[in-house]
RNA sequence: GGUCCCGUAGCUCAGUUGGAUAGAGCAGCAGCCUUCUAAGCUGUUGGUCGGAGGUUCGAGUCCUCCCGGGAUCGCCA
């Protein structure tokens, strides 16, 4: 049950009636929303502001006939014009004790909505380079990728989790090129990895592999053979590599789709070059060098160019190198049309900031393929800096390392890793602090979120004590006496909790899941207050000795706290633990 | 120079996609432990929302121009 979304409803039948020449799309913009200032009421609409000027009405005219309209609705205690129009109502409580009941009826799939209509989602996120295991870095995209994933999914789209894997570009050659010398010196053979070249020690395993497969079998076929099956081996062994740190922190893709299958003559991007031309979306013809920075080996020279900006790009695009070959973004037309063609109208893709650049020519891409049929939002992540206390801090080993991902889940856990780095909007660059992520106080909203969920544990354990023989089931929760549930501060643990469905929806519309981090850190708090008020006030406390009814009633408040924080860090990919050692 | 992101309390950040008198946490100050976990809570101090115009019933939010910080800038991926 979403109360907003009942109002809202109640409010345009009563437009309706009142007024029959509003049309939907004024209807639209109407939003019954919380009040910023609680002491305003329970829920607030705009609606007389929006339907009084085409109406050639007064806002405070409209509002008063809406107030009126619903003096009858017995949900509703009060009603009444404020400010230049506003209509404030303040709920009945058995309004919340529904709201309670749902809760419990709905359980997990309280919050859960038909938003997305069962529409098509690609979410396409990492897509690192399968050059190496991955580093921090990707941390903050792999996050925000996988739970934004997961907000969509549960506000009923149909969400494919993607991974593009480049390997198609001239730093695979390098790759393959560095494992054939840990090859070499596998097989006994000193060998220096020149500059250039990756230095890892990850590769050196995949050389031992290649001993072990081809003895020297390798050395002795032309080195464009060796290194085709070079080139194999290792980059399964990288992306082998890169799904364990991935599973690291509980992320999993629904597909990985790789470059080297749009290549080819008769490939994908063949295929799309040819399309586009049809469309005229290509021509041969010469840029401008960019403004202000020419570089220093710029040729000018025609080439073969995308029509960007046709669709909003800053200008043309080249798709062939002066070598013949495909340029990355030739390759991410077919791609992206690929993905048209496999029924998605709906596309994200996850950046790090890093790609900023990108993201017009990709949306560019995207309009053109599908004849502006499908939309592409892209999310920019921006950097994140390691900290330990205060410092900005490097763990490697060697300079130039540069932190993995692993490291860091190793180092704070996965739970921590994934809060902290949703607990901040995407698109603001952000400090990550080991020493604070480490620690168990309430500054660290992580460890406060779980609490609040021990905690909620913690009230049952002790209820069980104080009442031994009595049922505690949910069977037995859902038929307590929930109209026991009188007092404001309990209440308003209510009024929180009936606005998860509003958050989860409004997160989900704005692709912005640290709301679902905010919201979740936000009930905590209001959980651990009114916690507190029962010092002050035993009357308050969850657990009362001397009435098993109440005891019972606010039992199912609890439990209705615990069940929403439970699927709110669900959709975060954080663990509810029951207990804090 | 072009493009994109950021600028909100001393610090770290929210701000319900244009709503009412701009919020929270830390830090500071004043309190609360014979208590369902003090791993917590209550109260309080603190603001020309970077600046200037504009759009309208109404702007932290939208538009334009500046200032400051960051990212990025032909065929790399």
């Amino acid at each position: 049950m979403d109360v907003f979304a009942l109002f809202s409803a109640r409010v345009s039948n009563a437009l309706q009636v009142l007024y029959p020449e509003v049309g939907p799309d004024l209807l639209a913009r109407i939003v019954v929303e919380p009040p910023r200032d609680a002491a305003h009421g329970d829920l607030s609409t705009n609606a007389a502001m929006i339907v009084a000027k085409p109406l050639g009405k007064n806002p405070r005219e409209v509002a008063g006939a809406l107030v009126e309209h619903f003096q009858a609705d017995h949900d509703v205690t009060s009603v009444e014009v404020a400010g230049p129009g506003f209509i404030n109502f303040r709920l009945a409580d058995p309004i919340w004790h529904q709201v309670l009941r749902s809760i419990g009826q709905q359980g997990e799939s309280y919050g859960r909505s038909n938003l997305g209509q069962g529409a098509p989602v690609n979410i396409e996120y990492v897509s690192a380079n399968p050059t190496g295991p991955m580093h921090v870095g990707h941390t903050r995209g792999a996050v925000f990728g996988d739970t934004l994933a997961s907000l969509m999914a549960f506000s009923g789209y149909d969400v494919t989790r993607e991974y593009y894997i480049n390997d198609a570009g001239s730093q695979i050659n390098t790759l393959a090129r560095s494992t054939l010398l840990r090859y070499r010196q596998a097989l006994g053979e000193i060998v220096e990895i020149p500059s250039g070249f990756y230095p890892g020690d990850y590769l050196v395993p995949v050389g031992q592999g290649l001993k072990e497969e081809f003895g020297t079998g390798l050395l002795e076929m032309p080195e464009a053979e060796a290194l085709a099956i070079v080139k194999e081996r290792v980059l399964v062994a990288m992306m082998e590599l890169i799904k364990a740190d991935l599973a690291k922190l509980g992320i999993h893709h629904d597909v990985f789709f790789s470059e080297r299958q749009l290549h080819g003559p008769d490939g994908d991007i063949a295929r799309t070059l040819a399309w586009l031309r049809e469309q005229g979306m290509i021509y041969e013809g010469r840029l401008e060098p960019p403004k202000g920075k020419t570089p220093e080996d710029w040729e000018d020279r025609e080439q073969t160019l995308f029509r960007a900006t046709d669709y909003g790009d800053d200008t043309d695009r080249a798709l062939i190198k002066s070598d013949g070959s495909y340029t990355y973004f030739a390759a991410d037309i077919a791609y992206h049309r690929n993905k048209f063609l496999r029924g998605f109208k709906h596309m994200i893709n996850v950046l790090g900031a890093d790609h900023s650049g990108y993201v017009k020519r990709l949306q560019a891409a995207t309009k053109a393929v599908s004849l502006n049929a499908a939309d592409m939002d892209v999310r920019i992540c921006q950097l994140v800096r390691l900290m330990k206390n205060g410092e900005p801090f490097k763990m490697s080993k060697r300079s130039g390392d540069l932190v993995t991902l692993a490291d860091v889940v190793d180092e704070v856990g996965v739970d921590a890793t994934r809060f902290m780095l949703l607990f901040r909007r995407n698109d603001a660059a952000m400090d990550f602090d080991f020493a604070l992520v480490k620690e168990q106080t309430r500054d660290n909203p992580v460890f406060y979120v779980q609490y609040a969920h021990a905690r909620a544990y913690s009230i049952f354990r002790n209820a069980e004590k104080e009442f031994p023989g009595l049922d505690f089931s949910p069977a037995a929760l859902a038929s307590a006496d929930i109209e026991r549930i009188v007092s404001a501060a309990e209440l308003d643990l209510v009024r929180v909790l009936a606005a998860w469905p509003r958050t989860v929806a409004a997160a989900a519309v704005a692709h912005e899941p640290h709301r679902i981090a905010f919201y979740v850190h936000d009930l905590a708090a209001a959980f651990h207050g009114f916690w507190a008020k029962g010092k002050d006030d035993p009357q308050l406390r969850f657990v009362n000795a001397e009435d098993p009814t109440l005891t019972l009633a606010r039992l199912a408040l609890v439990d209705a706290v615990r069940q929403v924080i439970v699927n709110g860090l669900a959709i975060l990919g954080v663990s509810a633990p029951e207990e804090l050692s």
